[in-house]
RNA sequence: GGGCGGUUAGCUCAGUCGGUUAGAGCGUCUGAUUUACAUUCAGAAGGUCCAUGGUUCGAAUCCAUGACCGCCCACCA
């Protein structure tokens, strides 16, 4: 973009987001800033973006998230990396299902009345439409991916990576498939992985039910439940073997209230004594802990609900009522006929799903598992010896811990939209019989020792097969199951890149250099990356993980648009601006904290923004137009302001980086806020306004603002280019500029120790103006007639320098007086009416502000002594703590005396 | 049941290796305006750093115990 450099006077007042953001953008697009490509003569610098689902629009967790891996970005790119951030979506399998079976019932739809192929096309279809909202959200944000890159997790590529990981797994004996409890979704129809299943607490009731002893002349027992519908698929009742309470049970049988099956009553380590009775009810097709028993001893399955949740035939007179339902009914009947003793409120976590918040059912059926103890292994390895690193440090301990407990991963769905499974069937092979023993089979696990799990007519390929392979039958289908969406997105650190084929990419990209992610997805995500990455790649999927917190809005709620609690990030760019966005969400992110966002933190950004803009165009009106930003003017000529502020920039670049290497982003922001604002405005561009003429004032200007820029641009890319588009830079683009480099010859910290009193006596005047109460419309008068003037160095150019920029008048107080006419008072700006005459004093007032200040003086004073006559302190605390301590109370001193001849003097 | 985080000004929060008189933003109050910026500037008020005990010359910071708030994990029938 060729940009007219617009007269200064034309430089709005205030600074408008819009058509820069939209500017620039397309320029660091059409020059192809974003773009990276293996280069042996740079170090590589990678990140992998979280990819948001297809369904998803951008929220204040998604402007986090993607603020914070583009300041890495941006700065690395600076600092001469070749940085790469690789973009992509998530196809989000349940998620996106769910919004287009919304859709379809909008029209009176349902998928099945459709088919699997149409309703796929519809998907696709609204992929289409809907899929890039939030790329286009990102781009917004000022998100500097190289887009050409961009990557679905339903691409051929990555599909096909999907289906080599799953040979290669099933081939290792590392994937089966079992009958076992699973997670069950009435609603969305679908097994789901524990991860999947998010427990609640929830108020419920324990029901104390009688079953009777059989043949034992009316003998009940009594068992405590909180889910009295399960009794119609009860196969057996249970109590501990040392339950002296239950010996008297022993080789009896129990009969079932409502449906009078005969209940063998058993003995097991696993059933705990103290809870209800300490007689458990055994329902191994709805309970996990009553499955692992029932495998145990031999017992039955009865199911008794269909895939929607409602009751099927085994469930005898209430076939048909839906699951919650069926519990009142259940509950009534049992009342009726006494069998409900009693029933007491009951706290406890309710597993719900987490696409669409319906209780979940344990429910027993045939699925595909991924074995996952073997490859956790190598992942909890890389992360002990450190390849991998999470900040903060506590996530590691996490990890770990999920790590060494892992179960098995269920990763079929039934659902559509998703990677089906690589898995063809033989018609002719599987016969009746097969597919009843394979029905039967239920908790055997049919794998392990490195052997492939096998079925008769069963093959795992990763194309779809012509023919079967034993009988050469042609009449195959493919498994109707999909994968679990995260069995994609475990691969993304190396799929998207193009694994399996082995390319540059691949060798300069991976590992990556950072993850940046929330930790609702250490288990589902990061965990399962580190496994694949090991597993396939043999090298851990990136160097760091960095966990921020979560977006929430004032009251603690986590922001949803299902709360509508949400503050819309696009709406706050639209009002705010990018930068302001990006600016505030950075500011209150500390590490690894929850982040509590408001309307207010969003007005500081902009307000910032502002800031910056101003003092920018304060600095383009003052420029000389043959001004050189490369030729730095001699040392000497500058003026101790100059290099106070020359130092002050060299600490400030010190800091932000080191904040940046450290991922301590709300330092390094907060830094620059305070550098910029409170140094740079409020104090340089005031002092600098009498000098303005001069040119090392002037480069100074330009050159703090320039490399202050630099500094901020990580953070706020747009409005820093802008305003560095303006400046007689060199090169194109603030964003491929090179990071400043902190120079220790222009730190100076003896002009910043000088300059720091200069400041305290400027306050300290203002104390007196306020403490005197002087009007300052009245009494321009302005003075630095102090002792200061004496003193030699630093401090009597600062107050000379004062002094000519006030123009000292002997007005008088308390008279309305007009101000000095004088041009110089006029440029002065605010600095002016800070300086008060000295001697036109009432002399009470003064003598209570010095009493008051002595007082001060002396208490700390009297604080340092008592330490540096401890002897303890002296020996044992650090020399330069010790020196510090010195050299403060001599100051102290110092300043005692000053205040105390001041005190004389006024007497 | 296990684990993690938090408790600092009226509000929201920083506070690194234990070391000056504990900071910021917002809010409140007082005042400023020929100004790059009222999206501005100056000033003031406002603190038992959750409690108790310990370590230390020195603790908001380290240790122990407890309280309260929040989160995560777990086969809490």
């Amino acid at each position: 973009m060729e940009k007219q450099k617009l007269p200064v006077s034309e430089i709005p007042k205030v600074y408008d987001p819009k058509q820069v953001e939209k500017n620039w953008y397309q320029h660091w697009l059409d020059r192809g800033y974003f773009r990276a490509s293996a280069d042996p003569r740079k170090k590589p610098y990678s990140i992998v973006i979280p990819p948001p689902n297809i369904t998803g629009i951008l929220h204040m967790g998604h402007a986090l998230n993607n603020t914070l891996q583009d300041i890495l970005v941006r700065y690395h790119r600076m600092t001469g990396r070749q940085a790469l951030w690789m973009p992509g979506t998530d196809h989000a399998g349940i998620a996106t299902q769910n919004v287009v079976e919304k859709s379809l019932r909008e029209e009176g739809l349902t998928r099945h009345a459709l088919g699997r192929e149409k309703f796929l096309e519809r998907v696709w279809k609204w992929r289409q439409k809907y899929g890039n909202t939030i790329i286009r959200q990102l781009r917004r944000l000022g998100c500097s991916c190289d887009w050409d890159r961009t990557r679905f997790t339903m691409d051929e590529g990555l599909s096909q990576a999907v289906r080599e990981v799953f040979v290669r797994l099933y081939e290792k004996g590392l994937i089966y498939r079992g009958k076992y409890i699973i997670n069950w979704c009435p609603r969305c129809q679908t097994a789901l992985s524990d991860e999947e299943v998010q427990h609640k607490e929830v108020t419920g009731h324990l029901y104390y039910l009688k079953y009777e002893i059989e043949d034992s002349g009316g003998q009940t027992v009594t068992i405590a439940t909180t889910r009295p519908e399960t009794m119609l698929g009860d196969t057996a009742i249970g109590c501990h073997p040392d339950d002296e309470r239950y010996h008297h049970l022993k080789g009896k049988t129990a009969l079932l209230p409502l449906l009078g099956r005969r209940l063998r009553i058993i003995q097991d380590e696993e059933i705990d004594p103290q809870f209800g009775t300490g007689v458990l009810k055994i329902t191994p097709a709805h309970d996990p802990v009553d499955f692992n028993l029932a495998a145990r001893h031999g017992l039955e399955a009865v199911n008794i609900f269909r895939p929607d949740g409602t009751l099927n035939e085994n469930a005898g007179p209430f076939v048909g009522l839906d699951r919650f339902e069926a519990r009142r009914k259940i509950i009534t009947e049992l009342e009726d006929r006494r069998i409900l003793l009693e029933t007491k409120e009951h706290l406890h976590s309710v597993g719900h799903c987490y696409r669409c918040q319906t209780i979940v059912e344990p429910y027993l059926s045939l699925q595909w598992f991924v074995r996952m103890e073997p490859l956790a292994k190598p992942a909890i390895a890389a992360v002990k010896k450190g390849k991998t690193v999470f900040t903060p440090g506590r996530w590691t301990k996490v990890y770990l811990d999920w790590m060494t407990h892992i179960k098995d991963w269920c990763i079929s769905r039934q659902i559509w939209w998703g990677h089906r499974i690589p898995v063809w069937y033989c018609g002719r092979c599987r016969t009746a019989e097969v597919l009843r023993e394979i029905e039967a089979g239920a908790g055997k696990r049919t794998t392990g020792g490195g052997k492939a799990y096998a079925e008769p007519g069963m093959m795992v390929c990763r194309q779809a097969p012509e023919a079967c392979r034993t009988c050469g039958s042609t009449e195959l289908t493919q498994d109707p199951d999909v994968l679990d969406t995260w069995f994609s997105s475990w691969l993304w650190p190396f799929s998207i890149f193009g694994w399996p084929e082995k390319n540059k990419d691949l060798r300069y990209f991976y590992p990556t250099s950072c993850l940046v992610t929330g930790y609702e997805i250490i288990f589902f995500w990061v965990a399962r990356m580190m496994m694949a990455g090991l597993e396939f790649m043999g090298k851990e999927p990136f160097k760091e993980v960095y966990i921020h917190g979560i977006v929430r809005d004032e009251t603690g709620a986590k922001m949803s648009k299902s709360l509508g609690n949400a503050v819309d990030p696009i709406r706050v760019i639209d009002q705010y601006g990018a930068d302001a966005l990006r600016y505030a969400i950075v500011s209150i992110t500390s590490e690894g904290q929850d982040v509590y966002a408001s309307e207010e933190k969003f007005e500081v950004g902009r307000n910032f923004s502002n800031k910056i803009w101003n003092a920018a165009r304060f600095v383009l009106m003052n420029l000389d137009p043959g001004l050189s930003l490369s030729k730095p003017p001699r040392r000497a000529s500058l003026s101790p302001i100059d290099r106070w502020i020359l130092s002050r920039l060299n600490q400030a670049i010190a800091g932000v980086s080191l904040s940046l290497d450290r991922s301590r982003f709300n330092e390094a922001v907060s830094t620059l806020y305070d550098f910029f604002w409170h140094e740079f405005c409020d104090w340089y561009l005031e002092l600098s306004k009498p000098a303005i003429k001069s040119l090392p004032t002037q480069w100074t200007l330009a050159h703090v603002l320039e490399n202050t820029l630099k500094l901020l641009h990580p953070f706020m890319p747009f409005i820093t280019e802008e305003i560095w588009q303006r400046l007689p830079h060199r090169g194109d683009s603030i964003m491929i500029s090179p990071w400043p480099a902190a120079d220790k010859a222009w730190i100076d910290r003896k002009i910043e120790g000088e300059l720091q009193l200069v400041v305290g006596e400027i306050q300290a005047i203002r104390n007196v103006r306020a403490a005197w109460q002087i009007n300052p419309k009245d009494s321009v008068t302005v003075a630095i007639k102090t002792a200061r003037e004496k003193e030699q160095g630093i401090l009597k150019d600062y107050s000379t320098t004062i002094v000519q920029m006030a123009k000292v008048s002997s007005l008088q107080i308390g008279k309305n007086i007009k101000r000095p006419k004088e041009s110089a008072v006029a440029n002065v700006g605010r600095v002016e009416t800070y300086v008060v005459l000295s001697g036109l004093v009432d002399i009470q007032v003064e003598r209570q502000r010095i009493e008051a200040a002595l007082a001060d003086v002396e208490k700390m004073i009297r604080g340092l002594r008592s330490r540096l006559a401890n002897r303890d302190f002296l020996t044992k605390a650090p020399r330069e703590i010790v020196e510090k301590e010195q050299k403060k109370a001599e100051e102290l001193e110092n300043r005692k005396k000053r205040l105390e001849e001041n005190l004389r003097t006024l007497c």
